[in-house]
DNA sequence: GTTTTCATGTAACCCGTTACATGATTCA
DNA sequence: TGAATCATGTAACGGGTTACATGAAAAC
């Protein structure tokens, strides 16, 4: 069954059900549409893609000729597309909410996808979160709490930054929370199936915060 | 020459530094003064500290009789001492300030021993993370703007809240950096020499933000 | 026509965890 | 006396990177 990791695989097939892609176009848009959380190097991505083809998730479509690129001579552009096992694996994924989901390595993957993630799936992923978040704190304090003494300044700066920074995450899910919970007629979305940019009013659950202007922090020339 | 990780390494001289310890001591000081950001099972730490040992950067202190402990029969405590080799090894790792120093990985531990590193150091590592952050910023940005169509809401709301947490850093960065800047006679301590607390006023480059009260979130007893 | 960027792949290695095995000490 | 916690250790594995090797297409 290989069990490769699940989070590069998750994203990858996720990233394929919006459509078909090559390898090296994957890996720009697994490094910034998901970004920022996780970088991936072709090194694990392209042994990745022939496990999920191995696995019938994927199938490999080699530039104009179905023959294999050997024939041909030319070293083919491979074109990798999810098969219908594969998208029903993906939802099956999509659908599970398990404690991993939201430790901090899935988390963010999962959320890049709530898009396509059922509105139930979403608000337990949110507060599994949170309360995973909520329990760290709680350990940050006490463990605070018994060696405030012995810890010089800096220890306790970064103490305190690092709980702030987690006070401030838990801030966030609290309001995508609450907007999930304000927001109605939610479910999951085919990708596919979305042929026009349906922009239906304010469905979504998300805190509109979007047009809140960004002044634009006196975008000093540094560097 | 091992090369064993770096991280690790340093923590742990760092540590030894302070006072000798043994390896399960060890590894809670490591999960919680250091912690947040790193924690590290027995399986990394034990190997590391004999490849430390074998450095001659520690030694290996067993109970009561100097003894190797199989004569006795009995499984002994052992207690990790630095050796005037680990010190200065020590002290070489506390003066660099390459690029490495402010990476994700590093930064952390690193900060977490600026209290026995020089002034001129701390800034050079304060800054590089500093800018090291805008750079990131920066391509999140570009990234931002030339996808901003094509990705959903979702999407959208976890890079602007990745953004957020990376502005918010260079923020923090800016504040320890004007603080650095502005206290004075700030010289590296070895901690050893501490024999007591010694409270000299207001001293060190911090943004003194510690008696600010922190009204006590209404400690609640959760758990 | 040469440099860049696109594109695919692999083998060696690195850092770390998991699961396990062992035993001492403390406490109910 | 038995459970929990302290304490040390190791072998197997896992997930990922680096460095390398190869070559096509585009840009200059």
């Amino acid at each position: 069954m290989s069990r490769r990791s699940g989070i590069l695989e998750f994203a990858v097939l996720g990233l394929l059900r919006e459509s078909p892609m090559h390898g090296y176009e994957l890996r720009k848009r697994l490094n910034t549409s998901l970004g920022v959380f996780r970088a991936f190097s072709y090194g694990t991505l392209y042994p990745c893609l022939k496990a999920l083809v191995a696995n019938g998730w994927l199938t490999e479509e080699t530039g104009g000729s179905p023959e294999p690129a050997s024939l041909t001579g030319r070293r083919a552009k491979i074109v990798y597309r999810l098969t219908a096992e594969g998208k029903s694996h993906f939802e099956e994924l999509l659908a599970h909410s398990g404690p991993d989901a939201w430790e901090d390595e899935h988390f963010g993957v999962r959320f890049a996808f709530f898009g396509q993630t059922s509105r139930d799936v979403r608000m337990r992923v949110l507060e599994g979160r949170r309360s995973r978040l909520e329990e760290r704190l709680e350990k940050m304090r006490t463990s605070l709490a018994r060696s405030r003494e012995r810890l010089d300044d800096y220890t306790l700066e970064l103490q305190r930054h690092g709980m702030e920074s987690v006070e401030r995450e838990v801030r966030w899910l609290n309001e995508l929370i609450e907007s999930e919970r304000a927001g109605r007629d939610q479910r999951a979305v085919d990708p596919a199936e979305q042929h026009q940019k349906d922009t239906s009013g304010d469905a979504d659950g998300l805190p509109r915060r979007r047009g809140g202007s960004r002044p634009g922090p006196s975008d000093d020339t540094t560097t």
